[in-house]
DNA sequence: GGTTGATGCGTACGGCGTACGCGCCAGCCG
DNA sequence: CGGCTGGCGCGTACGCCGTACGCATCAACC
């Protein structure tokens, strides 16, 4: 009974695990702690960016940080927590300086700087798909913001919810899919920063020359111009923030 | 000399390995295997779908498949290559019968399919972040008919790629973030499908009576409604089509 | 009917996340 | 000021992972 993992259980707010924002806050210093947790985090990213995240052990981090695997134990559950650090360590609120009474500045400026995160960081892609909690401080610093530009539009709290969720989602799956396509260059051997087209020209000849998709091979070979991925994520941005402005009549 | 890792060189296009697609279409059949590719996918995705994406293992999917764990390899080269089978395996491109002359009709039944395949299979979302190549024969299918239904309109090719890139990506990361709120639903002890409410009423409070997010508090306290996320996704695209529309002059 | 190449598979290796329990020391209380 | 105690660092160990390698086997072809 209550421990149980029937999903119907209501859950009583007492037995669901903390996590771990919370109890940095509730714990707030320790004894004689040899690491702080920015430390730690800033050391997984260092090690992620540079080797990728599946490079990234516990025993590695702990090496880098010259302390034992298990120490880490002590300032972090799992990986997974290590996980909610970093990703909470690569945003930056303090670089967001659009003036908060101009909303579409607003929200252009928070999209743009995911998009350029993301490429600095690759590995975040993967680790937002594996930790479930979002929510952690300095991302919740940036929702603040984006309810602040909304606030003086005449919404309902709801509308301001969606605007937000559609915007971030946008930022979130551009983004990824641009990580998707580096990667994919990278790994054929052409350069992070390469042409698209190359990829078509090469990888992608036998699929096109297979028949089986002659729209797309029309495409290519009608000629496309090189890609201008930051001008095409901020065209999707404004679209989108068009769109939404006119469905909710601001 | 040409195998080494330098990120100069320009990569001779033979010395680039190839996907598994090429291989499965220009090695067509072998002697006397005793699995197909389409049954492993199908076992892994079964295995995946019910234990989630950390509990899929080699040896377990072989052992669902009453065959030794090695014998696996005989059909793909790594897990990654397996990764892309089972991404595969679950678009189906067949279900898609909007009628091509209605291209809004037609983004909005492949976005929201794409959706709805992410909540059916929520370790979709973190396959994606994984493997670099999305270019799957079934995800080509569906790209395929994108074009199509943008082929009248007076766009070029650039901009049809564009266009698609940007619905693609909002899709993807709207489907991304709404299966994280899920999982974290879920792991909190609430239902998959129980209101979002629930978790700013519980898990949530700590946050907001922390005073450091006054704005997302005052949103909370004043009352949300319901979120009916299906109408929020589709309300996204509209408002991305639309958007786009208007900037493409269609 | 002999040859050949692909197939199934057993073994083994290095690495992973982390449970557990032990010494140890800083901080507080008397 | 001295004893206590709770947190800390850490060594060991367990079970699991992906997969390299090499060997027997057997279908298919000449």
């Amino acid at each position: 009974m209550g421990k149980t993992k029937s999903a119907g259980a209501p859950a009583k707010e007492a037995d669901v695990p903390r996590s771990i924002w919370e109890r940095l806050e509730t714990a707030p210093r320790s004894g004689r702690a040899t690491l702080t947790h920015p430390q730690i985090a800033a050391a997984a990213v260092a090690l992620a960016d540079a080797e990728g995240l599946e490079a990234l052990s516990m025993r590695k981090l702990a090496e880098s940080l010259g302390v034992a695997t298990m120490a880490l134990y002590r300032y972090v559950d799992s990986k997974d927590e290590l996980l909610e650090l970093m990703i909470d360590a690569v945003v930056d609120p303090s670089v967001l300086t659009a003036d908060l009474g101009d909303w579409r500045a607003v929200f252009r400026e928070i999209a743009t700087r995911h998009r350029e995160t993301s490429l600095a960081h690759p590995w975040l892609v993967a680790a937002q798909a594996q930790v479930p909690n979002l929510l952690t401080p300095a991302r919740n610093e940036v929702a603040e913001r984006m309810i602040g530009a909304l606030d003086p539009l005449p919404l309902t709290g709801d509308q301001k919810m969606q605007f937000i969720r559609a915007i971030d989602g946008f930022a979130r799956g551009a983004s990824g899919a641009e990580v998707n396509r580096r990667m994919m260059m990278e790994r054929r051997g052409y350069g992070p920063d390469g042409d698209v087209r190359l990829l078509l020209r090469g990888s992608m000849q036998w699929l096109l020359r297979s028949g089986r998709y002659p729209r797309m091979a029309k495409l290519v070979r009608d000629g496309l111009a090189p890609v201008d991925s930051a001008a095409e994520f901020e065209i999707g941005v404004d679209a989108m923030l068009d769109g939404l402005a006119v469905r909710f009549g601001i």
